[in-house]
RNA sequence: GGGCGAUUGGCUCAGUUGGUUAGAGCGUGCGGUUCACAUCCGCAAGGUCACUGGUUCGAAUCCAGUAUCGCCCACCA
């Protein structure tokens, strides 16, 4: 058994440890260290596989916490547990990152070329996948990583070509010009995902049109029809004029022409319900081929949709002066020579939203281009029909709603990316236009409709979106589209965790594409996490600066109190607040545990071998704090199991936290220690008292071991094991729930609370903490032998000297001094002998004592009170379930008793 | 414009199907050098559970509404 150094350094212990683990090939389900039960149905975590692109944050350490909490749970409790790690290539987050850096260099993506770019962007992959990796270790993650995978590598580019020709044949993708959100500094599409509305000042301005004169089909210079547009620069893309068909004000125009300044193009006024007649002018310019509902119109009307901007969001093809001009500038430009015109009839500061590039925060514009598409309705029914079905579960439930009505409003999902680094379309156009789509390495042969051989061939230039590939994680990581053995065991696939923010982006793709392909639900639970923030409330972001390094974290205070700290006092789908004192309560309490340990390891009776083999304590020789011990381990597993099934991990470290600190240290250990140091009791009796503290402490390393992996395991190594045990913790199997002992766990109880019934009457009498004091105790007889085995315990621990039992109260009572405190405690009642001289005058003793019980008495009385209330009400009494009518009464006698004994002890 | 969440002692948060003395950590006050731990030990103070109304024998918990804060979704130019 290994020594145990006195302070606890979480740096040495975790390294090691982890070394340990990795030799002993525990990770894996089917590796050597295993001791999985193959009857048991396999456990499988989806983890979201972090982006390439940098290092983790405290997010990703807590969501690592989580996901390693229940496949540690999962293994202990033998099941084959497989947590597969893996990461994600993020093709545009991955670029911006990589653009940024080429930029520094003086370089860009297209000064390489994409050649040269994707060699650049593999050497860089391979520097921070290491980082990644090794934090994730660091964190204690016990994934498998003989199964690490990546969303670039050839499997998962086999299973996107599988999956892309098969939605393709099932008609779910299809190619079409459509308006996309066009990123004009990441230079390709996004999915409406990645726009993020931002609310801002922008100007609304009102612009004059000319009507034309049906007679000379010119321009009438003083008729004219205004629209307000917070855009002016896409006047060059007007097809037409809308108004409400009920707007009087313009009902006479409507069917009239309309002539759009700059490009002279005679526009159609129309009618629409889409106008909002209280808004601007009730006049509306559109703009197709630039505006979302414009589109919209257009297409209800036949109007044709104009492109005029470049990829680069300058004007073009326009056939004005503007071509060419950013389109702010031109936005400038044109509304100072609508003004020169005489035609800017106002202008306004307006509240509006803009849609934003997530990655790289251009303002988006919307523009026609033709773009492969997932058709997503048919696929979101069935995703909605298994969580409906409760198939598949979402916790926490209320993000259920989200969920629904995401899923019932959704629109068809932009797939290509023109981007380089990523997934290329498996798509081939032939030069007459017709496609083949071919999930074949390297391509098909042929085109698929006319036979032309594949040199005449031209692959689609785009990429896929990097949220395809995720979607398929959960399978291609198991050998999809292949039966391989670990996708026929592990697939489907048992929980799923991710921050609630990647519902949408993630776990809803994973349903989708999860059971059109695979034809089954991806995995039973969805379980969501809340957001990190800082102390402060604020969202962590590189920009703002307050990002924490888990890496520093566990360097000082060791991964084990960074998961407890991360998983303590959270509830899922919960953000929750991280700081420093939140890290030193769960290092504190890492800390207490290894002490605790220490003092176990230590107390070792002589009489003990020190490799002995682990025993059971024998029953014979178990006093009451043993049971009490023993059934509170019980409980706590019970406690424990209960919040596991339920998901509540913040519950499960909440029990164990009071079970260790506050029952076992607290209590527990103190009461064993006099015992332990009485060399008169029997050695068989010591023996069964430090075999109990051994079992309840191993007992509890086990239920703490998910949480904190590290200090439980080396902790664990040092306590005596069992033949059967395995010889490492994390394979150790999880507890089983024993019977209580009911009366026990009352009697303990009960003394403990004379214990510190006690306590507060020194203190509160100023007492000298050294000094002892004589206590007389009545106690109930069936209490009695509970207090003779715990007296000495009871003695020290309320510095009582002499504690003597005293049969009956009146025998108390006649052995009382004026001087003296009572103290009641349920059924026990003690009188604490107060020095008459040396802690302050007798009479102010007595002073004391009188106002202490009469504040008591006041007290209990106004309980009595409300407890009769209660029970004179008939309809509790005939409504209530009986076992809290009794209760209600047993409190009521013990209220009345109480309050007898505080007067007798009053007197008149 | 919809939807969701939060509101509990000075701070950060628990509170699992409503059950009667609402818990914890930090902080605060007082006191502790006994050989597991000062990253500790003991004692204590501190909350009309945001507000209003309702349901119920009983509400922090369920319902309706209000207020403040936050988030998500949404095509008002």
């Amino acid at each position: 058994m290994p020594e145990l150094p006195k302070a606890y350094t979480p740096r040495d212990v975790e390294g090691a440890i982890y070394d340990r683990w990795l030799a002993a090939d525990v990770f894996a389900p089917d590796g050597a260290g295993s001791t999985a039960d193959p009857a048991l149905p396999p456990f499988t975590i989806i983890q979201p596989p972090p982006n390439v692109t940098g290092s983790l944050h405290l997010g990703h350490a807590q969501r690592t916490a989580v996901e390693d909490l229940m496949v540690r749970h999962a293994r202990m409790r033998g099941h084959r547990a497989l947590f597969l790690p893996g990461l994600d290539h993020a093709s545009i987050a991955a670029q911006f990152v990589l653009d940024g850096i080429l930029a520094k260099e003086g370089e860009s993506r297209q000064s390489l070329g994409r050649e040269r770019y994707l060699e650049r962007m593999a050497a860089f992959v391979d520097t921070t996948r290491g980082v990644i990796l090794g934090q994730q270790r660091r964190v204690g993650a016990s994934a498998d990583w003989g199964r690490l995978r990546f969303t670039m590598d050839t499997l998962s580019a086999r299973a996107v070509r599988v999956a892309f020709e098969r939605l393709y044949r099932a008609d779910l993708a299809y190619r079409t010009e459509a308006l996309i959100n066009w990123c004009p500094g990441c230079l390709t599409s996004v999915s409406d995902l990645e726009v993020v509305p931002t609310p801002e000042t922008g100007t609304l301005w009102s612009v004059r049109y000319h009507l034309i004169d049906p007679a000379t089909g010119a321009p009438d210079p003083e008729a004219t029809i205004t629209v307000a547009t917070t855009r002016p620069e896409t006047i060059l893309g007007d097809t037409a004029v809308a108004v409400h068909p009920d707007d009087p004000r313009y009902a006479a125009v409507v069917g009239r022409l309309a002539r759009i300044p700059f490009v002279d193009r005679d526009v159609p006024i129309i009618a629409d319900e889409v106008v909002d007649r209280a808004f601007g002018t009730g006049a509306v310019k559109i703009t197709p081929g630039h505006d979302h509902d414009d589109h919209a119109t257009g297409l209800r009307h036949g109007l044709p949709a104009l492109t005029i901007l470049a990829d680069d969001a300058t004007v073009t093809g326009t056939g004005t002066p503007y071509d060419g001009l950013d389109r702010y500038e031109a936005r400038t430009r044109i509304v100072a020579d609508l003004e020169a015109h005489g035609d800017l009839a106002g202008a306004s500061p307006h509240e509006m939203v803009i849609g934003r590039c997530q990655r790289s925060n251009d303002v988006i514009e919307p523009r026609l281009k033709t773009q492969w598409f997932i058709r997503t309705t048919p696929l979101a029914e069935r995703a909605l029909e298994a969580t409906r079905s409760g198939r598949t579960r979402i916790l926490p439930e209320r993000f259920g709603k989200t969920w629904e009505h995401w899923l019932t409003t959704i629109r068809d999902w932009n797939v290509s990316r023109q981007l380089w680094w990523g997934h290329r379309i498996p798509a081939w156009y032939c030069p007459d236009g017709h496609v083949t789509v071919s999930s074949v390495e390297g391509g098909p042969s042929a085109c698929d409709v006319c036979a032309r051989p594949a040199s005449e061939l031209r692959q689609d230039p785009d990429i896929f979106d990097t949220w395809f590939s995720s979607g398929l994680w959960p399978f291609s990581t198991l050998g999809w589209p292949e039966e391989s053995p670990d996708y026929a065991t592990y697939y489907p696939t048992s929980v799923m965790e991710t921050g609630y923010d990647i519902i949408f982006f993630w776990v809803a793709r994973m349903m989708m594409l999860g059971i059109e392909l695979t034809g089954t639900e991806p995995f039973h639970t969805v379980y969501l996490s809340g957001l990190i923030r800082d102390p402060e409330g604020q969202k962590m972001s590189k920009t703002k600066g307050n990002v924490v390094d888990p890496l520093g974290i566990i360097d000082e205070s060791g991964a084990d109190a960074l998961r407890f700290a991360l998983i303590h006092g959270a509830t899922p789908g919960n953000d929750q607040r991280f700081g420093t004192t939140k890290l030193e309560h769960a290092r504190n309490f890492a800390n207490k545990l290894w002490n605790a340990t220490r003092f176990v390891v230590g107390a070792r009776p002589l009489t003990i071998p020190q490799d002995a083999e682990r025993q059971l304590p024998d029953a014979r020789h178990l006093g009451p704090a043993e049971h009490w011990l023993l059934s509170r381990a019980s409980a706590t597993v019970g406690a424990v199991d209960a919040a596991m099934t339920d998901y509540a991990f913040g519950e499960v470290t909440r029990q164990l936290y009071e079970a260790i600190w506050t029952e076992y240290c607290d209590w527990g250990l103190e009461l064993a220690k006099v015992r332990l140091a009485d060399d008169t009791l029997a050695p068989g009796i010591r023996e069964a008292t430090w075999w109990t503290l051994v079992e309840v402490l191993d007992t509890y390393l086990r239920l703490l071991h998910p949480v904190m992996p590290f200090v439980t395991e080396a902790l664990w190594q040092t306590l005596p094991h069992r033949a059967t045990d395995p010889g490492l913790l994390i394979v150790a199997r999880w507890p089983a729930r024993n019977d209580r002992d009911e009366v026990a766990e009352a009697q303990v109880e009960a003394l403990i609370g004379l214990v510190g019934a006690i306590r507060n009457a020194r203190t509160e009498a100023r007492v000298e903490p050294a000094t002892w004091l004589p206590v007389d105790v009545v106690v109930p007889a069936a209490m009695g032998p509970t207090f003779e085995a715990l007296r000495p315990a009871i003695a020290r621990l309320a510095r009582a000297r002499p504690l003597e039992r005293r049969l009956t109260r009146q025998a108390l009572a006649s052995a009382a001094g004026p001087t003296d405190l009572a103290v009641l405690v349920g059924e026990l009642e003690a009188y604490v002998r107060m020095p008459g001289t040396g802690g302050g005058p007798a009479g102010e003793a007595s002073a004391l004592e009188r106002s202490r019980l009469e504040r008591e008495l006041a007290e209990a009385e106004g309980w009595l009170e409300a407890a009769r209330e209660r029970l004179a009400n008939d309809a509790f009494v005939a409504r209530a379930p009986a076992a809290v009518v009794a209760g209600a009464r047993a409190r009521e006698a013990e209220l009345a008793d109480q309050v007898t004994r505080l007067r007798e002890r009053l007197g008149p």
